[in-house]
DNA sequence: TTCGTAACGGTTGAT
DNA sequence: TGATCAACCGTTACG
């Protein structure tokens, strides 16, 4: 492995902007690959060139080009998945209230017992359900205290109260949206509502923290969505498995990439991938640090390819037809591709359209006017993969 | 030669 | 605030 220099740190071993592979193409390890070059791997499968051509031509592994097709083929998208983060706890609100209603109506019920009444009455099922272990501790630092404070309140009310007490369980009757819909929802949440619908791997249960069960988060964080959506297409939104296929429906997508251009952000999609989930909450913009490419991307890749007919212009920045089949070394510095810094990869500022300015974060060299006119006669033409589209 | 995939080292974000 | 965990990433090597 040949590894890159930090051009700010030339001692420096440890990459700071990215390596380069054994075809000479520059990535970040651990890092996606910038959506530019994803839609490039796309693009190039779908105008019939080979996996091991695109390999080459974009130097990248085809390893990777062969997990990024089979992803596209699967989901029909081109998004990394969502990296990071835990999987959400099943002791949601609900969870916890029955627990509770349990526990007050039967003191001496085991732990078991609750586990089996709460699949019994549908609160949970089997993918859900907490552990027993998870209702003991839920028994013994939730509803323990809980009900001592029940046992305080109710001594309280045959006293002369100065102030309103704070319901007991208030934290639960908190009027959040995420209660509301965990509320409303009988099926899990990991499990498609959509019939025929097909779960991605990665469908937890909506996300509940300490501060969801305490009710804090309506306040601090009210909405917020387990994870931004990616904005590429509909069906883009499955891209990190955070999203089940079945809210997203069946849009009758091809897979096609002309579909992915036609379909661009619709109203299906929010306009921005952080300021609103799909329930129409506003949500508060959150401090990045260091977005991963795709959602970065996605996000600038939204704004930037809203064109003003409201046609998207996915092809009007990548091209098969534009790239040069084996760039020069120049082409690939490391420090181009990341534009030297970790903005740089998280990409979006430079995706402004025919002006003359990068147009993609790994320095594809993308003429857009030109990569579009290549990509309509392309796939108005014979759909012939000539030369110049290697 | 091509392609699928496991292993690996790395990053990320929630807890 | 730092550690831990479990997800993801792309590359590499192997069959």
């Amino acid at each position: 492995m040949v590894r890159g220099v930090d051009p700010h740190a030339p001692g420096r071993t440890e990459p700071a902007f990215g390596e380069v592979n054994q075809l000479g193409g520059v990535f970040v390890n651990g890092r996606p690959l910038p959506n530019a070059i994803r839609l490039r791997i796309v693009e190039l499968a779908q105008l019939g060139i080979r996996p091991c051509d695109i390999s080459r031509q974009l130097r990248v592994s085809h390893g990777c080009v062969s997990k990024i097709l089979a992803r596209y083929n699967e989901t029909g998208s081109i998004l990394p998945g969502a990296i990071g983060g835990s999987k959400p706890r099943v002791t949601t609100p609900t969870v916890v209230k029955h627990i509770r209603t349990y526990k007050q109506r039967d003191p001496g019920i085991f732990a078991w017992e609750i586990r089996d009444r709460l699949l019994a009455d549908g609160v949970c099922d089997k993918y859900n359900v907490p552990s027993v272990s998870s209702i003991s501790r839920i028994l013994r630092n939730k509803i323990g205290n809980l009900a001592q404070q029940a046992h305080y309140d109710s001594y309280k009310q045959h006293q002369p109260a100065p102030q309103p007490a704070l319901p007991y369980n208030h934290i639960y009757s908190y009027p959040s949206p995420i209660t509301a819909a965990a509320a409303k929802v009988p099926t899990p949440p990991g499990v498609p509502a959509i019939p025929g619908s097909v779960a991605m791997p990665r469908t937890w249960p909506s996300s509940h923290s300490v501060t969801d069960i305490l009710g804090i988060r309506s306040i601090t964080d009210q909405g917020r969505p387990a994870r931004p959506a990616p904005l590429f297409s509909p069906r883009a939104f499955l891209g990190g498995g955070w999203v089940r296929l079945g809210e997203i429906g069946s849009s009758g997508l091809t897979g096609s990439f002309s579909d992915l251009g036609k379909l661009g952000h619709s109203a299906q999609v929010p306009s921005t991938g952080f300021s609103e989930e799909p329930g129409g909450n506003p949500r508060p913009v959150r401090k990045r640090r260091n977005l991963p490419a795709g959602e970065g991307e996605a996000e600038a890749y939204s704004q930037a390819q809203a064109a003003p007919n409201g046609l998207p212009t996915v092809s009007s920045f990548v091209s098969a037809s534009s790239m040069a089949p084996y760039p020069t070394p120049a082409q690939v510095s490391p420090y181009m591709t990341y534009s030297a810094a970790p903005s740089g990869y998280v990409a979006g500022h430079g995706w402004q359209h025919a002006s003359g300015t990068p147009l993609s974060p790994h320095n594809c060299d993308i003429p857009a006017s030109l990569a579009f006119k290549g990509m309509q006669a392309a796939r108005e033409g014979s759909h012939s993969v000539t030369a110049s589209a290697l």
